[in-house]
DNA sequence: CTCGACGGTATCCATTGGTAACTGGCTACT
DNA sequence: AGTAGCCAGTTACCAATGGATACCGTCGAG
């Protein structure tokens, strides 16, 4: 019955993932660092609108989770990169099933929102 | 290539989906009512720790979307169930994935955290 | 001597997530 | 008669989080 891992129990490893796959950032972080390592700006200017805090954060907890790894070269100006790790690197499959099935779906939830609202 | 429907996109579908799959609740309920059709209080006891107040918006949020019906039954006292659509049926494989995912690898993201915090 | 590159902090505000208490209509118990 | 309880929420309120904006230190270039 139920699941195994049981979503529900509060302690649940599957909790704790999710947090991290819903996160906002995280996604297009681990999408962005597919095809190779990246600087900071360069994450920032690939993803786009997103705070440098909040960067910080979002990379300091996938490191903190063994997602990728930060290397800082102390030179002049700074350069800090960040790299997939392999388990970082696995979660492009899992992410890659999500991001279809939004693609197929979207137009649905959209004509089921407009319904919605219309009504 | 990177995306299609380019996740980096601020108007991104998936980035639309990502919220809800992300939401703490919504992967919990379509999980919940996999096996059927339930109450408003069956879920609640079912899902465990949920604010009422939460539960509804995460119910009626889904329902916008088009992933549940809701069907009220004008008894006294009130009944109301839920069911999955097929659309929201259809979430069950991806998110199947992402918890099989986070079940193997629950394992070294503890790990990584103990040896990241030990530092 | 001022400017810009880089990788962030510091400060502040808005949105969200969450708790606790309450509603309303009816029935069942005492 | 009074009281308690069921179901499906709502209301009022609070704390944590997310995010925008501004700023920092160090250095070489102009």
């Amino acid at each position: 019955m139920v699941t195994k891992g049981n979503a529900f129990d509060p302690n649940c490893p599957t909790r704790t993932i999710l947090d991290r796959i819903g996160d906002k950032w995280t996604v297009l972080v681990v999408l962005s660092l597919r095809s190779g390592p990246l600087r900071f700006t360069e994450l920032r200017d690939r993803i786009g609108q997103v705070a440098p805090k909040v960067l910080t954060q979002t990379l300091r907890r996938m490191e903190r989770d063994g997602l990728i790894t930060r290397e800082v070269y102390p030179e002049i100006p700074p350069k800090v990169v960040y790299t997939l790790t392999p388990m970082g690197a696995s979660l492009i499959g899992p992410i890659s099933v999500i991001t279809d099935w939004a693609e197929t779906h979207l137009p649905a939830i959209t004509k089921a929102q407009a319904a919605y609202d219309g009504v």
